[in-house]
DNA sequence: GTCTATAAACAGATAGAC
DNA sequence: GTCTATCTGTTTATAGAC
């Protein structure tokens, strides 16, 4: 937690440039098809710096996972939904987490290795990733609930609320999951910012005729 | 393609077993971290025969994905949407394809090593599969999104159309990968039956309410 | 903290007996 | 076709010099 200012010792800077080049590597070909040799020489360090720094290979998934932990609830905690009392607002927040949720999975550029990590430790947890689903993700699903709640008049925790929360999150993770086949039948050759946008407004759609017919229904 | 009432030929017999072992056993854990050892214990065949029947670890993988290519052209080459002439007549057989998907992929017992199989190919795909995006699975999307077309009146090649189509494929084939985080949000300890119905009823909700919405649209 | 060198376990592949 | 035994390369982890 130090203040980006100051230039970092010698130790912590081999130790965050393990960390990101784990996140990446780990991200892009899976925890186990990842070297640990791979790892050091994107970080440009020693492959035994990984277990000086971190205990070890699983050691280095964990220190991975809690990153992104922090990273997001860094994000939620703070930024989402300030107030929210009305079926309006509540929907406006709603596309504007869903909005969000396509920027920071599908399209940019910057968060893609965190978001890759994240959605091949959904796919296959490890150990350590089971806490981060409790502590992290199921108070902001709940969060997500209520505004869906409040845009629909549904029950917040009823069983068809909280699978169509799942829904929507299904609808932005899996252009960046099934990027293969997609790409080849959309006839894209990569999913950049025009792409995003495009996706972008499918999921809005959908959004927007899932809570009308939900709101017709309550 | 031998009756299954004859009993296979020894070597056929280990062939098969192989086959299906490595379709587990490479659905469960992932190509990479699947061992042929591991693979070779589960079919109770020696790990050598890997390399005579298959020619190695590769060639077991392309075997998988040829396999799971044929079976799902049987299910979809002759059963799907025999006749389709009106925008209802569409709408249920899209209705009818979700209902089959979500059965298929999210609960069928006997259907799970292949779907997992697909799934992982689908986010990290061999090269052998890469024919099978092009020969299955774009024609099937494409037959979906007349399906799509005939019943809201939008075009059946627009953007709109076929991400929308991916939308649909995305809410189904989510329940699968993010399993975990599902079951800890809901409660549940499996995906069994019961499960499965909650999830056809949200993704058939969802489904109406896209059509619906893009009928108005179109 | 960082490095080199190496240990110990494991991977996939294969030669050759049967 | 099936097996045992083994080869070769790679993996993670670690001991010890600096």
């Amino acid at each position: 937690m130090k203040p980006s200012s100051a230039p970092l010792p010698r130790g912590d800077a081999t130790r965050a440039a393990l960390l990101a080049a784990a996140l990446q590597v780990f991200g892009d070909k899976g925890f186990e098809a990842a070297s640990t040799r791979q790892i050091a020489a994107a970080a440009r360090a020693n492959i035994a710096m990984i277990a000086y720094h971190f205990g070890g290979k699983e050691g280095l998934r964990a220190a991975c996972a809690d990153h992104v932990a922090a990273v997001l609830s860094g994000i939620f905690g703070t930024a989402a939904a300030p107030r929210v009392e009305t079926a309006s607002q509540a929907r406006a927040a709603l596309k504007a987490l869903a909005r969000a949720g396509v920027r920071g999975i599908v399209a940019d550029e910057a968060a893609r290795p965190l978001a890759r990590f994240l959605l091949r430790e959904i796919s296959d947890p490890s150990p350590a990733f089971a806490r981060v689903f409790e502590t992290g993700f199921a108070p902001l699903h709940a969060r997500v609930c209520r505004l869906w709640a409040l845009a629909t008049g549904e029950e917040p925790e009823s069983e068809a609320t909280r699978l169509s929360v799942f829904a929507l999150i299904a609808q932005i993770v899996y252009f960046r999951i099934a990027r293969a086949p997609v790409l080849l039948r959309m006839g894209w050759s990569e999913i950049g910012p025009n792409q995003a946008a495009a996706i972008e407004a499918i999921v809005l759609a959908n959004l927007e005729a899932a809570l009308d017919a939900a709101g017709r229904r309550a």
